[in-house]
DNA sequence: AGGGTGACGATCA
DNA sequence: ATGATCGCCACCC
């Protein structure tokens, strides 16, 4: 067996690992949860990469994007998407408080990205 | 090599 | 709450 996957560029670098932790940790989030764009990236183990969050959500399909919000809980996806986004997660039950998804009960925590060992 | 862009985040006025 | 700025990181031309 080879590797009969071809890569969408020639090579990947460190930021593919990466790409991939996240998409895992978006993977994770179960029906009813949410997460924000920043909150991923830290529990990936990457903090400050919230933008690298939403590329992801771009590029990879399949994941559960109308999961994650921004901070506090906002919908920061542009005009149709937001109400598709806000729609998607009334279906499973997320409660909104005004345009914000009510953090207290919905958001997300991700286990401990490895601290030391556990 | 240089510059612009994002479904971001936090801070300040 | 709104708008402006800065910081962060990867990608695109």
């Amino acid at each position: 067996m080879k590797k009969p996957r071809q890569p969408v560029s020639k090579h990947q670098s460190g930021s593919d690992a990466r790409r991939v932790r996240i998409v895992r940790c978006i993977r994770a989030l179960p029906k009813g949860r949410v997460s924000t764009y920043g909150a991923i990236a830290k529990a990936a183990g990457w903090p400050g990469a919230a933008r690298q969050v939403v590329r992801v959500l771009r590029q990879v399909p399949g994941l559960p994007w109308h999961r994650v919000v921004g901070s506090g809980g906002a919908i920061k996806c542009p005009g149709e998407a937001a109400a598709e986004q806000r729609f998607r997660l009334q279906m499973e039950g997320v409660a909104f408080r005004g345009a914000r998804v009510n953090m207290k009960l919905h958001e997300h925590k991700f286990p401990k990205a490895r601290s030391g060992k556990n």
